[in-house]
RNA sequence: GGGAGAGUUCCCGAGUGGCCAAAGGGGGCAGACUGUAAAUCUGUUGUCACUGACUUCGGUGGUUCGAAUCCACCCUCUCCCA
């Protein structure tokens, strides 16, 4: 199987500009190409990690990744799938987003002489000049087409700034910079992507009169059409400050029945036919999977020692055996004495403690297993089974608590 | 530049002087059912010192015993005309 049909196999491509000759390119290793991630948090999340895992696939068969990162787009904000303007971020908060991309995609890619390369379009974005720009690169625009794209579409009805507008020319310009200086002949992105890909193609084709080539990864949805890796708190970070391994290896570990095969098949790197195997299994059987699932994720981004303890500690607390050691934890020196909703929230299951409150009257709280409906109650001494306190929110929600 | 509208709680969206911590829906959380799934049903969803108090309806002032609601100015957005 080539590399090229691996990845429609496994369900990753949505759109190609020519399926033959980027195929040809990929297959034989010739391709360098680029993936744009916008710094606009501090951290990386499951979206970003597919196009990671891509990034990598592609270089095992000797195609040259370029990562760019965007801290001169990231001044203007990408529109598409936006149904209103992103908040204008400061030159301080954008550069602080792109040192830590950068030292979490060192985890993923190889960089260095001959194999992977870090940009950042800020280093020539930010120089240009507009009325140069305009002479060169809007020339090459139609407004005509530009108001066609359906990302803009969208926009039309509630208002599109004209900061917002020029996004598809600043990426359509990476991608031209790039081919040039770089020789980069294939751009990947997210399917939402797309108007802006072809902006690049389009660009390069009348400039320079030569071909250049757009590829889109299917966007992770789960099957009632939503964004994987979003919770309601917000995406499912890599970064374990902000997810820990053991919320990042739940995540998984509860998807959707319909949606464990896809995931398989597009996050991890185990071999198709292993996974088309799966295919069988039905009803719980399934759950097999999700560990299957959540292990592997959870080992390729926190490593494998992160998602052994992750898994000890899911199944202790759900198939019993009491291995509290992986549990997340939190140390309240005087916690006897405080009342249950003070340690709720100081433990962060709760945001405020009406929450808590409300939480432990309907009986959504247990204590070392034993319910708890009281808001008044109190830890206790005799609570703390060797200096530790289990408390259990909802059916799935673990927490440890120690003095010490 | 001229004219007409809009901004309400996590989101959408009602509310045009006291009965408003603010209808309804979505989402979230919890309970029941289950397989750590989905669907369904029930409860709940500003904060705190929780039978009470405090803060919230774009911002700042004002009118009033009392303002999400009326007035003034400002900010942001939408639509129509140029």
């Amino acid at each position: 199987m080539t590399v090229y049909e691996e990845l429609v196999a496994r369900g990753l491509i949505a759109q190609v500009t020519d399926e033959a000759q980027v195929s040809e390119l990929i297959n034989t290793g010739k391709a360098t190409f680029y993936i744009g991630f916008d710094p606009t948090a501090d951290s990386l999340h499951v979206g970003h990690f597919m196009a990671l895992c891509l990034m990598k696939r592609l270089q095992m068969a000797g195609n040259k990744p370029i990562a760019l990162i965007g801290g001169g787009t990231a001044m203007i904000g990408d529109p598409s799938g936006r149904t209103d303007m992103r908040s204008m971020m400061t030159k301080e908060t954008i550069q602080h987003n792109c040192d830590c991309f950068k030292k979490q995609m060192e985890r993923f890619i190889e960089f260095g002489e001959g194999k992977a390369e870090m940009v950042n379009n800020a280093d020539w974005l930010l120089d240009l000049n507009y009325v140069e720009v305009l002479r060169e690169v809007g020339a090459c625009f139609s407004v005509n087409n530009m108001l066609r794209a359906e990302c803009y579409k969208q926009r039309m009805e509630k208002g599109l700034s004209f900061l917002e507008f020029n996004y598809m020319i600043m990426q359509s310009y990476d991608f031209y910079r790039l081919f040039q200086t770089h020789g980069c002949n294939l751009q990947f992105g997210g399917n939402d992507q797309w108007s802006n890909m072809l902006g690049g193609t389009e660009l390069i084709r009348r400039k320079l009169g030569e071909d250049a080539h757009a590829m889109t990864i299917t966007l992770l949805l789960n099957s009632e059409g939503k964004k994987m890796g979003k919770t309601a708190s917000g995406a499912v970070w890599l970064d374990p400050n902000k997810t820990s391994p053991y919320d990042f290896y739940q995540y998984w570990r509860n998807v959707g029945d319909q949606d464990v095969l896809k995931c398989l098949r597009m996050l991890t790197f185990l071999p198709i036919e292993q996974i088309d195997e799966m295919d069988a299994w039905e009803g719980s059987q399934l759950n097999t999977a999700k560990e299957i699932l959540a292990y592997e994720l959870t080992a390729l981004v926190h490593g494998k020692e992160e998602a052994e303890k992750a898994q000890q500690a899911a199944r202790a607390l759900f198939v019993g055996g009491g291995d509290t050691a992986n549990m997340p934890t939190t140390v309240i020196a005087d916690a006897v004495g405080m009342g249950l909703l003070d340690v709720l929230v100081t433990a962060g299951l709760c945001p405020s403690k009406s929450e808590a409150r409300r939480l432990v009257q309907q009986g959504g709280v247990a204590v070392n297993d034993e319910k708890i409906t009281d808001p008044a109650a109190v830890i206790t001494p005799d609570q703390f089974k060797d200096g530790e306190l289990i408390i259990k929110k909802g059916k799935k929600v673990y927490h440890k608590v120690t003095m010490e």
